[in-house]
This record gives C-alpha cells, sequence and structure tokens, in this order.
DNA sequence: CGAACAGTTGATCAGGATCAACTCGAGTGG
DNA sequence: CCACTCGAGTTGATCCTGATCAACTGTTCG
C-alpha cells in the first residue's frame, strides 16, 4: 500500500529514515475501485491525495461536445492527482480496470512535507517529471505523423512499467482500446486502428486483447523517434 | 529585478518577511542577452535559474531533421528552466527579442527553499501551473480545429500579459512570428497565415507588426473555447 | 541596392476524418 | 441453449482540413 508511495518517492531522491517512517505511519485509506471509475474530477479540490497502487487509470479532459483527450496513463505507483496537493483539477481521472489506491489526506501530506523537505521535494520532483511527458508527448501531437506518434506513446508505456517491474521481455498488460489510444494521440479511431495494423504489419509490435508485446524494439524506437531522457529514469533507463 | 521573481512567487502563495528578505539579498547576475539568443539548451544541467525580468522567450524542441515544437512562451516574471532545479533540460529555451533576464544559482536557490519552506511551495506551484498550461495545449494540438488552437493560444497569451501588466484594452505586444505560431500549434506556415486572416475577417483580433489586439475577446473566447480556469490566477482572472 | 526575412497568394496533394457497414466475441436473460 | 445485445475491432468509400510546393510582395537593414 503505502510502500508502493515510498518506493516512487524515493526514486526521486534520498529519504531520511525519519522521512520513511512519517511516510510508512500515514493513515491511508486503501480502495478499491471498479473499471471506469472516476478517481478525481474536473474542478475538484481533492481531499486526499490518491497513489495508484494496482490497476491502471488515465487522465483526460473532456470537452462539452463529447470530444475527449486523454492527457496520461497511470501505472501502479503512480501519484494521480499531483497537481491536487497545491490546486483544484484542470481534469478527470478514470479508472480504466479496476484498481486498487491508497489515499492520504491532502492536510496530513502537507505536514508531512512541512517537517520533511526531502518529501516536498520528491513530490516537485514527480511533478516536473510530469510536466516532461506532457512535452514529449506536445510534440508528438503537434509534429509527428499517426505512426510515430503510436510508436512512440507504446515505447513511453513500455518503459515506465519496465521501470516499476510490470513489464517482461517487452511483454505488458497496457488494457486500453483503440478509442483511448485515439483520445491520447489526438485520432480518429478509424485511423488508430489503421495505424496499429501497420505496427503489426511491420513487425514492430502485437497487441491483441490488452497484452502489448514489443516485437522489435530498435524498430519502434526508431519508429517514434523515441528518447528516453525525458523520463529521467536513472542507470539502465534504456 | 529580483522583484519580478518576488512578485511572481508571492502570487503563487505567502511568503514570510524573512523568505522575501533572503530572495531579496540574492546575489544575481543581471544579464541582457539579444534576441535569437539561447537562454538554456536542451540537455544541459543549467547551473543557474533565470528568471525573465523584459522581453520574451520560448521554450521549444528541436527534432533531428528541422522539425520544431514549440512548447510554451515566456514572457515577463517567468522562471525559464523551472525544471533545471532538479533535473537537466530536455528543450531549449530561446529569446524572441533582447531580453534581461536575472540569473541566482541553483544551489543558492536550493539553499533558500532548504531555509523557507514557502519559496519551494511557491516554486512547485509554478511548476504545476506550467504543467497545467501544458495540458490545455495538449487538448488544442490532440482535439480542436487550426481556427480554435490559434484563438485558444491567442487568448492564453493576452490573459497572462494581463496578468503581469503588460497589456491594456486587449492590446499586447506578442514579438513572434507566424513560423513561431505555427511551429507552436503544430500547423505549417501557410495555414497558420491563413487562419490569422479568417480571424481578421471575421473582426475577431488584428496582429500586425507584432501588436495583437484582441478586437473581440467573447468572440475569440468562444471561437478557442478558452476557459482560463487551468491558469489558476487569482480574483478578477477573467 | 541587394540580401534576407516576414507575410501573402494560388494550386495541388495527402494524411487523416467521417460515414456506414459488418464481424466477432462475451455476456445475459429468457 | 439460443437469441439478443453491446462493446471492440475491422473494412471500404468518400470527404476535407491542413500540408506542400512555388511564386511573389513588402520591408528592413547593412
Amino acid at each position: 500500500m503505502v510502500e508502493r508511495l515510498i518506493a516512487n518517492l524515493q526514486n526521486q531522491g534520498p529519504l531520511s529514515a525519519a522521512a520513511r517512517d512519517a511516510l510508512a505511519g500515514l493513515q491511508g485509506a486503501p480502495k478499491t475501485l471498479p473499471a471506469g471509475a472516476e478517481i478525481a474530477s474536473d474542478g475538484d479540490r481533492p481531499q486526499d491525495c490518491t497513489v495508484l497502487v494496482r490497476g491502471h487509470a488515465f487522465r483526460h479532459k473532456n470537452l462539452p461536445d463529447g470530444r475527449r483527450q486523454i492527457i496520461s496513463f497511470y501505472i501502479a505507483g503512480d501519484v494521480v492527482d499531483l497537481q491536487g496537493l497545491l490546486l483544484s483539477l484542470d481534469d478527470s481521472v478514470t479508472a480504466l480496470t479496476a484498481c486498487e489506491v491508497f489515499q492520504a489526506s491532502r492536510a496530513r501530506m502537507h505536514g508531512l512535507m512541512d517537517d520533511h523537505p526531502q518529501i516536498a521535494r520528491a513530490f516537485w520532483r514527480l511533478s516536473l517529471l510530469e510536466g516532461a511527458m506532457f512535452r514529449a508527448w506536445m510534440v508528438g501531437m503537434g509534429r509527428r505523423t499517426a505512426y510515430a506518434r503510436v510508436a512512440h506513446l507504446l515505447c513511453e508505456v513500455m518503459v515506465r512499467m519496465r521501470a516499476v517491474g510490470l513489464a517482461e521481455n517487452n511483454r505488458a498488460n497496457f488494457p486500453v482500446t483503440q478509442a483511448h489510444l485515439s483520445d491520447a494521440l489526438g485520432l480518429s479511431m478509424v485511423h488508430t486502428n489503421r495505424t496499429l495494423q501497420a505496427l503489426r504489419a511491420d513487425g514492430l509490435i502485437s497487441f491483441r486483447g490488452h497484452e502489448l508485446v514489443i516485437r522489435d524494439w530498435p524498430g519502434l524506437v526508431a519508429a517514434g523517434e523515441f528518447d528516453p531522457a525525458y523520463l529521467h529514469l536513472p542507470g539502465k533507463a534504456r
């Protein structure tokens, strides 16, 4: 439960034993949410800070007429409402699958950060990393073809899943529909479908029933012009 | 010089007198840079924290083959390399006009943040705001037409300039070329040109020689589906 | 006076959107 | 056990937004 959060924060920088203990002592409400549940809502100022412990979720902005832009996909360990610690939310977070989350009161979290600047710094660093991912995504939407965009997204997902031990042998569970991918990449569903077929035909991936397999990693990286530097992973980031 | 930074941080939350004094005591190197100068470079880990005091700049990612995506425009008061305080940079910042910047050593800045958690929090909040702008931008690139995208960008620029006292009567100096706008919005230059003409023809804006005038604010807001909530400005944000 | 750059215009092209069916499970309920 | 529905994926045909190519204007500046 809390361990996921501690591990995540510790990846951002060293934590003193006291800081770790303080985090471990967090009174959290573990909660299980069904697929499709709205974990956080546009406009809210959440009372809690929510960490995804198990399952997948995504952040998205819904436009009045039904159009939707998916902003990011969350995997285990991610703090899904970082912005909620200081601001109200500008978009929503929805569970993609059944999710287990850990919630700690925002006020308590702020208390911990006041006592342990290292914790505050870790959250800040997480916010910056999120920003870096947004920017990489922007480059794709502004300047890359559909083919490259899809490839780039799949690379990013794979690297992030690997980093938290959720992918092996370029194989990972990525429970999205093609509609989700479309809304993430700014494409129509039909075109996403065709692009995935092209990637399959080129022997780069296979992707059926939420099981993503990357069959040609260097090929996919090249197709997506993917450079993992922006994820700022330690060590064997590649 | 430093005052710009202090004012900006103070907009993010209260600062104690001690914190303000500490900031005011920053030994900063004021510098003037010519238009086109690269203020920060992709891949660098800057030694300084740079605040734009006067002039305009933009953050951008250059792709190997010459394509370019502009990520954001910076105006007076902005910290242009927030990410550099904790991470290396994933993109570059270039001066749009001659700029005056204030630079304080990163180490010193960290010292201040250790002593004054309020300052650290303000920087964190700035980072979150930047993220919110990126996301709003993503929605546009993914799901809006060229016309709406341009309108949205111009709205954002105007609101931000207003907020720092650089715009009056819906009139502001916005020293970008149409090529810059194109790279910011993911459009071709030709199409940006035509879209601007359409906005002019519809009586929404005029934009010549770096002087942006919004002639029909409600109209432009509607055209761009612009909702300033994501900028989290205090009070009379509209 | 001639670069060099910014803006503009016209003509043509293409990437991706849209519209409309149809297939294929996986439930679900009678 | 079968009929029915519903969501996801797939396919084909057509349309259109915005890209590309190419030229030309105007302005600034050395």
